[in-house]
DNA sequence: GATGAATGAGCCTTCATTCAT
DNA sequence: CATGAATGAAGGCTCATTCAT
């Protein structure tokens, strides 16, 4: 079949690579990319097997379906950030402040500032098609962040740092805007050639909600 | 849309009457629906046609493709609501606080809670498809409801009510938790049964966010 | 996009015919041919396309899928064979053994020796794969055949000509030499060049089933 | 089958043997199973592999591709049935009757009731596929067994047994409803939750056959 | 203007076959 | 020998778009 004349002994590359533990990270990291480009219906898994320098049906060898896969990108990308947020919550020994700003300030890190910030995009686009996914992503993400979130306000209130107000509530609240830019950022990047300054957004964000939630 | 509108002289009345002037908009708003409910991609136009009550064909003849479509929708639904801010903020009178916690409001009332909000969830899912299109939406509904924003605060600032603050950060800052909860509403409306409480998110925020910027 | 350079005004045949009414027994028809040559799961709905004229998103505005096509096929000419028989086994008013022969040759006649033959192979072969396609095939033409030659059996018993017997049992055994000649018929067509002498082979049958079943 | 019958005098015994020499009929085995129930267009290789305890790529190593794997499954299952059937002929000293019936229920013993009856239905389904496996089938198994049967029935005429009828379609009809059953039965099990009263279907074969070919 | 039959490209998924290990 | 990761060619099905009626 070879039509290659005289194959060398040795330097002849080979068709394609073994690369059975590497793969499903490969294939998870380009398909976050190309979900966050096309959205879900939009991507085509050809794409994704491309840009994974695979084929079709390798794909096929490692999940189910298009939709397992778009599981296991939401699955093994959001949820380790929400993890490490509990993480710090947990060690930390400062004020409610501080560690309010560090949290904002690192999820933004996590998030906003990488691919990742595609996701949440993403889940909000397809949650009407993905019904249990949604329900996965909104319990484990969502709800997790925001009681996180929760906990931390409460302990303000609780040693007078702030005002008495539904913790849940001003949970949302103090991540709202950061969704929010996360989201908006991507979308309207194109539109906005001056850049979107994030620093001085969370910066005043930071300062405003403070303020608004501070004792007196 | 009433059908009694112009008794035609002639006795022989046609058996159907089609209004061709009203189809456009039968059509965009048929595909609001389909649009908000499934997606763009996910959006079968089979369905829209359904929807407005006719085949497919028809939408061909008042538009160009699904594109174009879409495009209109974007366009004709959603400019109105920022006009009508607009002219709110220039005809008020009262302080800079009662203003922008009206404007809060009443954005609430038109976008968050009817089929509108749809629009900017579907135009952050969609917006690297459509660049010419999301240039258009940030120029005519973003951008122009920031500005109306920073005005009021600006407002606020120069007579007194509010700390001096980037008045386009915090434009956006007042935005964005209703954007955002427009947006995530519907999308995790399944996996809340309680429910969200807009009224008392709304009023948390506009305590959290008046406290936040007020002189002391 | 036309490359012919002067396309005539009138003689210019069209890309394609609108043909609804005829479409679906086309459909069928070329379909019958496609699952006798090649088998259901063999079958290549773009075959069958290409074989009636059409490409294949044509065949879904008639059937819901494969299967319902398949479906279709049997529904449109096994079933008829059998509501023929049994109309013959009501109105007829001669003797059992008269029914039963003539049943006999019809069915040969109007399955053995045609195309349709290639459905029972077909339905033995795929039987397995299909559950919900086998149980519509054995309730609408197995079942429904051999209840009405138990019919006639019975009838035979009643009135003397025959001798008592397991109806059910006997009527399997009228009809499955008929059943198998079918099937092998085709199937060995090429190994035998002398050609299978059906109607000596239906004779012997009637001949040694008669005798076989006859009072004394 | 057995792991301990060749102690290797050495104490190292390999952690486990791969018998070379009985791959291929392990895989023939499991082969049959498979094809018998899905057909052969519906069998996927690897389906046989995992039953035959191997992988994929290791059915390439005895067998050129799932073609050259069937012909084997043909080959070398059905034929020695017939073989054993003519010894059993030659051998017999009672009347034809008698060696007719025997024949009758002991074909359906070795083939009726085993997963061997899975063959002629596959060979029926696959003979327009595979020309010449079907030749030699036809030559080897079919035809073989007709003039078995055929002379058994010879042998009754001679003999004033039987009627004077044409022995190779009479033998054709003492096989066919074997032929048959052994088809339909498994087609249709799931079909007729009652069962197939095989012996009852057997008994009144014989008891018309015989009844009809008999002398007076 | 309106219809809806027909097209054709594209997508997800399966699987026989190959080949690096 | 054996493995099983990877390939690549179909196949079923959907749907935006066209166009004869």
């Amino acid at each position: 079949m070879s039509h290659a004349a005289v194959p060398s002994k040795r330097t002849a590359k080979p068709r394609w690579q073994r690369r059975k533990d590497a793969r499903p990270e490969e294939l998870v990291a380009a398909a976050l990319e190309v979900f966050v480009e096309r959205g879900y219906a939009g991507t085509a898994l050809a794409d994704v097997a491309r840009r994974a320098g695979v084929t079709k049906g390798t794909i096929y060898l490692y999940f189910e379906n298009k939709e397992a896969l778009f599981k296991a990108v939401v699955r093994s990308t959001i949820v380790p950030v929400i993890a490490q947020g509990e993480a710090l919550a947990q060690s930390f020994t400062g004020s409610a402040r501080e560690l309010l700003e560090q949290l904002v300030r690192e999820y933004w890190q996590l998030v906003g500032e990488t691919a990742l910030a595609g996701i949440p995009k993403l889940m909000m686009a397809e949650a009407a098609t993905f019904p249990e996914l949604t329900r996965f992503y909104y319990d484990e993400v969502v709800a997790r962040g925001h009681r996180l979130m929760a906990g931390v306000i409460e302990r303000g209130i609780k040693n007078g740092e702030f005002r008495p107000v539904d913790v849940m509530l001003a949970a949302k609240l103090a991540m709202s805007p950061l969704m929010h830019a996360a989201v908006v950022r991507r979308a309207f990047a194109s539109c906005m050639p001056e850049g979107f300054n994030v620093r001085a957004y969370l910066d005043t964000h930071i300062d405003l909600y403070l303020h608004g939630i501070a004792k007196q």
